[in-house]
DNA sequence: TGATCATATGATAATATGATCATATATTGT
DNA sequence: ACAATATATGATCATATTATCATATGATCA
């Protein structure tokens, strides 16, 4: 899926533009790369998991402060937290009995911001 | 879902930084705000629509372009294309028999690039 | 008007996802 | 070692999503 087959008669309806689908068949972003970008945003995606990395914006927090602050259960944050932790959008530290987390990198707040300024435009 | 109902007592176990919880419920993002953003990401969240949309950063194109480049059906495309176009991702023009898809706004592109840098870091 | 091309859309089936429950693991203090 | 607390995880069910097929719509031209 998703690959970029130019010049292969791959759709039942002819291509008109050919020369245009084949320059951009050569400025596109190679498969591996939207694929990861794609997981990125899918990961962001999702209410719950949008909302504990917004709060990870504002301060390190641990499980169940996030639990208090959203109003979810403990189990529902933790799995969150697991897939936000798999596509390091966040990362933890362990504090005695509690784990802190946080974004993983400033990298994230910039895109959030991005997509921020888009949706409140 | 998603609700930030801050001193709610809505989590099996108690919040140890009240403090925290309460600072953080003020600085939160609105939840609508969270939800609409949440939507662009799960747009952009799924591998053909990403690729549609970044063959779309680079030029104009109509839905058999988009079909011959991806290697992908016409009415797979379409569905997609309905779906980012709903989501105000991308805007479309008729000429003639054949329908042209491109970015709806520049705003788009720059998400795309602040997403692409984290990946390609 | 009928034929053809480009695109859109409804229905369906396979797969993916998220919340919940029950339970497991890890840490601390007694 | 045992109890208590904080977090993690496996299983399950309900819902959502995607690609595909079949068909419909819209536009052009003979």
């Amino acid at each position: 899926m998703n690959k970029l087959m130019i010049g292969v008669e791959a759709c039942e309806v002819k291509a008109i533009h050919e020369e245009i689908v084949s320059t951009v068949g050569k400025l596109m972003v190679p498969p591996h790369q939207i694929q990861s970008l794609a997981e990125l945003y899918k990961t962001l995606g999702d209410g719950t998991r949008l909302s504990i990395v917004l709060a990870l914006c504002e301060a390190e927090m641990c499980v169940c402060d996030l639990c208090a602050l959203l109003s979810l259960k403990q189990s529902a944050v933790s799995h969150q937290l697991n897939k936000l932790r798999l596509s390091r959008v966040i990362k933890n530290r362990r504090e005695g009995k509690m784990v802190f987390y946080t974004l993983a990198d400033e990298h994230i707040r910039d895109i959030l911001k991005t997509g921020m300024d888009h949706v409140t435009e």
